[in-house]
DNA sequence: TGTCTGATTCGACGGACGTCAAGACAGGCG
DNA sequence: CGCCTGTCTTGACGTCCGTCGAATCAGACA
């Protein structure tokens, strides 16, 4: 079953979760957890983290496999193994295009991890 | 000499770094992609996330051990292992008071993460 | 069509991780 | 003092992860 960049079964916090009340706020769910970890363990190495924000970053919006892969001394297979972590995790999207093989950032999820991750910038400053 | 909650040899991300512009403005240099993904992928456990989101939600702004074990269908050694785990990134404290172990979070490094992965680094300014 | 380049998958290896049981340590109390 | 409760450390076990080389798949081009 070849199917490179077929949608990988994927978690489905893209869909209409409102999913993440601020981790400091309220006590995050089982269920919650289980579900959002899987992304932060996939930005968990170096490596990712990097692919992570070169694609982010990228001009149009997407990077070229051809432009991340030189960038690290490792091998194409791994760092192809790495860009399937950040597929399977939902933080990425991959586009094939010719010859190319295209990668976008999926904004959605990391507005998500951030809000997760926010804390009350307001004066929640009580002792 | 047992040096338990001492400050472990941890990650000094704390200290007076203004190390996050946002992932997907600028490309993470593989020296802060060490320093930093060893944090997501302390967060990268489903367990370690509750516990981390129960120790940063606490009332008192910090959480007993004995409080946290009885949540979870582990032993107590696991559940000490995953805060020795979430200490040693960084991202909670430890301290004992007589009988009980107090751990606290560390809202700086939590902060630093939201803002590497926050996307809009418009309206946010203010609030 | 054949072949060449780019990217992924497969199979394997060493090391790290999550978990537990058993033991060790710290502090309170009779 | 001795014991009890609470927490951490140690040692072990099975599994998952990061990496590679080799094989395979997808397009482009002559």
């Amino acid at each position: 079953m070849s199917k490179q960049q077929a949608p990988l079964p994927v978690v489905d916090l893209n869909a209409d979760a409102p999913c993440c009340p601020p981790l400091a706020q309220r006590r995050v769910p089982a269920e919650t957890a289980v579900v959002l970890a899987p992304a932060f363990k996939a930005l968990g190495d170096p490596v990712r983290l990097q692919l992570m924000s070169m694609i982010a970053s990228a001009e149009d919006g997407e990077a070229c496999v051809c432009d991340l892969t030189p960038a690290f001394d490792l091998t194409g297979p791994t760092i192809s193994h790495h860009l399937k972590t950040l597929r399977e995790a939902g933080l990425v999207d991959a586009e094939r295009r010719g010859t190319w093989v295209y990668y976008r950032a999926r904004p959605q999820i990391l507005r998500q991890l951030a809000a997760l991750l926010s804390i009350e910038p307001v004066a929640a400053a009580k002792a």
